[in-house]
DNA sequence: TAGTGTATCTCGACT
DNA sequence: AGTCGAGGTACACTA
């Protein structure tokens, strides 16, 4: 990895073409060839890149650019399509590389896809009694997260979501309309679980007569845990 | 900005946990609080980060952290949340500090805003003999993108979207049904205009009778470049 | 200021 | 390889 300040301005030139002006920047050139451009703000989107795999090729400025005070010119070229970006290097005001290895990765938590897994495992929480159909139960329209038959034999469709809101209330509906036409699970009722259920998604969930669930992940992985530590 | 290459650990506490063990990394600490955790790979986005405004504390390490070598101990808490980065520092290879001032910021430049206006200008491409009633019609619950009359004399509420989803259907069918209230404009049929409809929104578009039509942006562009080069 | 839609989205999982 | 869904999405724009 080869860490640079200096004063530049980039062109991008691909899905669409972009500009930035001289400035001084963090240039970030990766192994993989990507380039990161960064000021010292915003958030971490840079305000121009490339993303690998790509090249790096650096030249002569032409007369007019050297006129300008232009040092050197790079460009970066993406393997797989025609985008590049050009770089004018002005001047450097630091510059070095350091072999950083390959990194061991980040291990992620409390997904909503952990939630699923919890859920199905400890599908009591909708319903005691309540025993898994099954996990991403195929539709035409996408899969329902958990399908699950409660006490009665009633069929029940769960929408699962880390935040709900309105967005999976108004999915969870178009699920129930689908899997009520179908005469060997109807009637389904719906269950809408979440770790926050906003109000506004309560209220429509409660008009449509869905169930509102709010699960407690911390609660649900320590019993997780519990059941693990079993064998 | 201070950029600093450093062997570290990192945790995440926040919306979910993350962990990256004990590796040399770019760690990027911006004027506003926010810092960025990079590899030497991966495209822009970083393995970490703390979103601005954010403020960084640096504290000596416990004994036991002393023992297993962590030099220091960075936290990085988020001003307007509890989210949390927490970077055991055990060697730094590189570090500097550079002031970049205010960046002047990106420019762009032919981005498709333009995929109403080249469809409200080929409006043939929704059926032969199709003519414009006019662009973003207004309704009470918000303009229509595009309200046309086919060769039959019918008219063509069509919505417009880059990727087709869902949800595009679901708003074609709440036009549909008010317009379809107008004595003056009914019967009114939808058509979902994308430059991709994903197979979900096919479906439940044909479950409301509503017809699609994938464009392809490029082609009307040429068109409309021919069509101003007569000029 | 909150809500909405796009993105040079990125990233992972699955077909 | 393409597709699809989620994101600590970020970001611009609008009401």
């Amino acid at each position: 990895m080869r860490v640079v300040i200096a004063d530049c301005s980039v062109d991008y030139r691909g899905r669409l073409t972009a500009h930035l002006p001289l400035a001084r920047r963090l240039l970030i050139l990766k192994a993989d060839g990507s380039v990161l451009v960064h000021s010292d703000g915003g958030s971490y989107k840079p305000l121009n890149w490339m993303s690998p795999p790509a090249r790096l090729a650096t030249a002569e400025p032409t007369q007019e650019q050297a006129e300008v005070g232009v040092a050197s010119v790079w460009t970066v070229s993406a393997a797989k399509s025609d985008d590049q970006l050009r770089i004018l290097i002005h001047e450097i005001h630091e510059d070095l590389s350091h072999d950083l290895g390959v990194d061991p990765g980040l291990t992620k938590d409390g997904v909503e896809a952990d939630l699923q897994r919890l859920l199905a495992e400890q599908i009591d929480l909708v319903g005691a009694g309540s025993t898994l159909i099954r996990r991403e139960y195929p539709t035409a329209i996408g899969p329902v997260d958990i399908l699950a038959r409660d006490a009665a034999g009633a069929t029940v469709a769960i929408e699962l979501k880390r935040r709900g809101d309105i967005d999976g209330v108004e999915q969870l509906t178009r699920y129930l309309d689908l899997l009520n036409r179908d005469p060997r699970l109807a009637p389904v009722r719906g269950i809408f679980a979440a770790q926050q259920i906003k109000p506004q998604a309560k209220v429509l969930a409660a008009d449509r007569g869905i169930a509102c669930l709010t699960l407690d992940y911390d609660a649900m992985r320590d019993v997780d845990d519990k059941d693990s530590r079993l064998f």
